[in-house]
DNA sequence: TGTACATCAGTGAACGCGCGTTCACTGATGTAC
DNA sequence: TGTACATCAGTGAACGCGCGTTCACTGATGTAC
């Protein structure tokens, strides 16, 4: 047998995939908090302690890079927010999910958060690939929260798909008001309006 | 009394005025269909009928037209969202407000709809300005919804903005989805879990 | 063990392109007398 | 009424800039023998 035609793949590898990992991070963390357009290629590779030129070796391109950030991203996101909440159902789950998403410190981090505020709009005019991403990871959580729903059937599905809108509009809308007292009654009005249970013996205007 | 000294203000001005008019028409529908970035001073010219450095007889900068703009657009969207209802109170003026915002028809023509879902994500990163319009647009929009709330006191304002992020949230996650069964789903679920009042003595699964 | 060589991740300068902005100009319109 | 002149909305070419992408090169690492 030739050794010669073998690498060394452990060695080699990890040092690439490293490089390779910093790049993916960086860009997720700028995609996040100023979208693709505002993610260019220098400033990632800046970011990520590189040069422009050596991106190459890494992406075939810059939308490359972003479809394979951006469905990393999003699942990511996915299992965080869901995170811990493995053995429980019903109000138990979604109550914690919806109060994860709609915190102020989800508001105040778009770049540890969920990238959906920062690109969607983007993302609607975008690259094929890119977008079917987007479209897999909606999808995916819709299928999630049904799945937790308190309700059942089509009542779930219906519900999940209008939380799922309470969530990432209240969160975009949110921080789209910060610097506004408005911003946190947004947060807490879309909590209390995904979860109606908790809040139908509430007297008016009793404070809270 | 010197005439040399007066000018002809209708004549010219109408010339002028209208032509600024073709300019700021164009930028809306641009703006709303493919956001900021999307509708170059070049692009917004040439869909005028102009070139492109006739531009700044009209505007001082590109963001003093994306300022211009966008508070005209949302001022005119408004106006159009709750055109008729004025007369009516409660359900009879939410209900159709809700379902006119989530509408296929509002889906599928962004260039002729509201401006926010194309560009908030733009718009959180942006100029001053432009941000304040932004503002001022979604709280005007709150205390509207609020005043005409079936409830009453704080839990107007609450439904209020739950509202608002369910319109904004929901209409924008279904122009993403489009294309897809979900992106009907998800209009008709955020219509059902905006109002519901209407639903609630439905049974589970019965086909509308 | 020592030397010559191959590999290839990363560098840095250059490219064409579309952007916002500037500016010398044109030509239609209206005024002065 | 006719002629010389002023105004100014709009033209079109040019500018510097940041973008995505390319490419000749470097230099550290590991292999062959």
């Amino acid at each position: 047998m030739k050794m010669s035609q073998r690498v060394r793949p452990s060695k080699r590898a990890t040092g690439k995939a490293a490089t390779r990992g910093r790049i993916v991070s960086s860009a997720s963390r700028l995609i996040r908090s100023r979208g693709f357009a505002g993610a260019s290629v220098e400033r990632v590779m800046r970011d990520a302690g590189l040069t422009t030129g050596g991106f190459y070796a890494h992406f075939r391109s810059k939308s490359a890079l972003d479809a394979e950030v951006l469905a990393a991203t999003l699942a990511g996101t996915r299992e965080r927010w869901f995170a811990g909440l493995e053995s429980r159902a019903g109000l138990d789950w979604l109550a914690p999910a919806v109060k994860r998403y709609l915190s102020a410190a989800h508001r105040d981090s778009p770049g540890d958060g969920c990238a959906l505020p920062a690109v969607l709009s983007e993302l609607t005019r975008g690259d094929k690939k890119t977008r079917q991403a987007m479209v897999e990871a909606i999808e995916t959580a819709a299928q999630e929260f049904a799945a937790h729903s308190p309700a059942a059937g089509l009542d779930a599905r219906r519900r999940a798909l209008a939380t799922l809108a309470l969530c990432f509009g209240g969160l975009t809308l949110a921080r789209a008001l910060r610097g506004h007292p408005a911003s946190d009654e947004m947060l807490a009005a879309c909590v209390q309006w995904a979860l109606p249970e908790l809040h139908h013996h509430k007297t008016q205007g009793g404070s809270k």
